[in-house]
DNA sequence: CAATGATAACCGACAATCTGTCGGTTATCA
DNA sequence: TGATAACCGACAGATTGTCGGTTATCATTG
């Protein structure tokens, strides 16, 4: 009763099940037997494909990140929309839906999983960053926005926007982190007080 | 053959232990073993003195943290010294020096440690956040510098140090983002650009 | 076209390790 | 002398990664 497939397809198998556990109990949480049992392979094959349980959990995040960077890609590229409007568009798609539900994304931000979590950021963040800072030289080219360090703005952005939208999706919705971000996004790309709103309003009128 | 201390005494030599343990081969890296064997006692004494291995890392953070705020508590009591300065040095004292060696806090920046570097930073973020707000909100009433958000802006600021100072713990002495740290911390704070020069070289020259 | 290898995919028993538990022992002190 | 705090080490249970061996697949060849 033995089922070949091609590896290419096993592997997808077995990241499918990964991800599905290491999202809800964790990575540490979850035994590669679980993994075994959910894909319905032994032990042998799970090592066959990879080298280790922590080489799963890296190849899930590439697939993820790879993910959500095609998403934010596209949102950049809309040259037709203003770019104000894209980038928070943009840090939007890369926070709070994520494509993952609500208390996926909690399960994510548990202190259990730091590891996981600290890998995805690493790995977003060397793709993202690169993405906003060519949004915010183009927001400088057309005199929205000033800055001397467009990257490292980006940068700055985009780790706290973690943090703010993780209050969001918590418990408390703190409307004020989320003034804050905007306000201190302003300040950060040199933009007077108020320039935001006019980007932020056409995203929860549609 | 057996040797009996007291319970807070007993405490403090496994957390030394640990700390060296975990500091330099990581949480994960090392065994309840190793500390066994380094304090010299048996399997059911360090059970008897923590309920998990995780509560030792917990503890041990704990005295760490504490250590930390207090030293940042004590740099930002130091009225005769302008804000801007005290605010610099505290973040300083946070991160580069931070009591630890170079090559140990490289380790803690491995992404192997990620659950020890996270739950570190939530520790000290909590307290020395409002540290920091209060530092602000002087510098608001001696008309330095100007907010609407200054424990965000703290929270923001100190996040962002930790990026920029583990570039230059790690190998590229990274000039250019500590300029931009000291770029963005003028904004963020609504500050005059150039301000920060005056805080700044005073550290230096001692 | 059937036999035959070669190779890719797969299996499951096993070694090695690690964490946490538990019944029992020893020191200390009222 | 008895209660209690501190300590011990054997052990159960679970987990990761390894390894020799098995089976499917497919090209080659007589």
């Amino acid at each position: 009763m033995r089922v070949v497939k091609e590896a290419a397809v096993r592997k997808n198998e077995i990241l499918d099940a990964a991800e599905q556990l290491f999202v809800t109990k964790g990575f540490d949480g979850t035994s590669t037997g679980d993994i075994l049992e959910r894909v319905g392979i032994a032990r042998g094959t799970l090592y066959y494909h990879f080298k280790s349980k922590e080489e799963i959990l890296d190849a899930m995040i590439e697939r993820m990140t790879e993910a959500l960077l095609k998403k934010a890609g596209q949102i950049a590229a809309q040259k037709e929309k203003p770019v104000l409007q894209r980038l928070t568009e943009a840090i939007l798609a890369l926070n709070v839906d994520s494509e993952l539900g609500d208390e996926i994304m909690a399960q994510v931000h548990k202190p259990q999983n730091a590891l996981m979590h600290q890998k995805m950021q690493e790995g977003l963040l060397k793709g993202v960053v690169p993405l906003f800072a060519g949004l915010i030289e183009e927001g400088i080219v057309q005199g929205i926005c000033q800055t001397d360090y467009p990257a490292e703005a980006a940068e700055m952005l985009l780790m706290y926007s973690n943090t703010a939208f993780d209050a969001l999706a918590e418990d408390s919705r703190d409307e004020r982190k989320i003034a804050a971000f905007i306000y201190h996004m302003e300040r950060v790309l040199g933009m007077p007080q108020g320039s935001m709103l006019g980007a932020i309003l056409p995203i929860f009128e549609k």
